[in-house]
DNA sequence: CTGGTCAGGTTGTATATACCACTTACACAA
DNA sequence: TTGTGTAAGTGGTATATACAACCTGACCAG
């Protein structure tokens, strides 16, 4: 019998099953309970038991088939990896150790470009931050972040050699990153980058544009990110209509 | 008033509203009628068109904020090419006009790689197909496609040249790919890989490894894509959690 | 053995209702 | 002027109920 509270019965529901799928206690392919059973079981109604299910299932840990049931659905590979995340929890997903170190960080006149991408007027200033990015100790990454919001001046104040710019964003500015869109295209290392990557010159290297969003679909930061090709993959999922 | 039907009625809703914020009819930012009078309007109950307007902020069409109303969201750029297609469908939603050239098609056993993505046993007998893909006419991919379900080997008699391989699955076959995961690397072109592509070795290119899900999250697909780094850029869109 | 029907399970759609949490605007009191 | 409370409107959560669409297995007639 789930308990009323702050937290909402059907997302208790939901986190519960979610724990028996990741958790391994119930094998992929099995079906679950039937949701006439969660009512009874959970003591809530069909409706809300329906809830965590279809969340459930619109974030690929089940499959509904009609007549037949619920089954939990294989385990993606890349389950963690398709999330929006920063660097320092992308790499701690991928079990690598990250570190930071902090090229450049000043406030700066938005270009024709990126006042688009954030849809704003050009000039307007924004904190800019370029940070070389380094996994296991190997450089892996240039990033150089703009963010815009009101008082974002502040974070010329911020240590983002050792904190994270998105906890920093969602903890203490209230701007928290929910939702991004990425450009992805395969380029040649020029030669500054491949003197900060520690690569050839002409080796090959990934460009990412991303326009992540907060609240409102407010636009917050444009990036610019240049990885080794030889040392990170990016993942996604594709979903038809 | 919607009528009751073989569509069910949150999905007619569903559509009506896509088609306003689509069409331009309702505005990026404004508010959208609140969802009681929407019930009223249509004639439905309040969780019917909840219904319809939560599928359509989960794809991104609207956001909600509690206490306010129902939003039009800022249109996303990436709003088509962030679905799972196939190159010709792909090329269309870019604007661009695709051709095929079928370099290869035959039934070759599973390799212990593919075998794996598949969830089959190695050495079982798949369909490949490897196509050179172009826009405008020129050269933009080399595509190695492995499929696998029972009685793929009638593909062998398909023309690929000038069909989609999606449509035929979906039509011909009853295994629409429903979803996929996929894996993308930059690397410099090979020999062989510049010469088809009419760009030179060492030129930039983006590996593009997908796995295809058709019903119940079945394998369907393995391919192997190589495109032209100048020319091609890969969209995609992240969600916090 | 084959094919059809039926019962009982599942998810899918739909209604009606109620209350909660949050936002905004406005009237009113300090 | 400045709060501040109140009312009305919004989306968020939750219940109870009903029937449709679909799948499976058991049973039965041919």
């Amino acid at each position: 019998m789930l308990k009323s509270g702050p937290v909402p019965r059907y997302y208790q529901l939901k986190e519960i099953i979610r724990q028996k799928v990741t958790g391994g206690q119930w094998a992929p392919g099995t079906p679950i309970p039937s949701e006439r059973e969660l009512c009874e079981q959970y003591g809530l109604s069909r409706m809300t038991a329906r809830q965590s299910i279809t969340e459930l299932v619109n974030e690929g840990y089940l499959y509904r088939e009609q007549g037949k049931g619920t089954f939990v659905a294989q385990p993606k590979i890349t389950q963690q990896l398709i999330q929006l995340t920063g660097f320092t929890e992308d790499m701690e997903a991928r079990a690598k150790h990250p570190a930071t170190q902090v090229l450049k960080h000043e406030m700066v006149p938005a270009d024709a470009v990126v006042a688009t991408a954030l849809r704003i007027k050009p000039g307007q200033l924004l904190f800019r931050v370029q940070r070389l990015r380094l996994a296991n100790g190997e450089p892996l990454a240039i990033e150089t972040s703009l963010v815009n919001f009101i008082g974002c001046e502040h974070l010329m104040d911020e240590d983002l050699e050792h904190e994270s710019l998105y906890q920093i964003l969602e903890k203490k500015y209230g701007q928290p990153p929910l939702e991004a869109d990425q450009e992805l295209e395969a380029r040649l290392a020029g030669e500054e980058e491949a003197r900060l990557l520690k690569i050839g010159k002409g080796d090959p290297v990934l460009h990412i544009h991303r326009t992540t969003y907060t609240d409102r679909n407010q636009p917050l930061e444009f990036a610019k990110s240049i990885y080794r090709g030889d040392k990170y993959r990016f993942y996604t999922r594709l979903n038809r209509k």
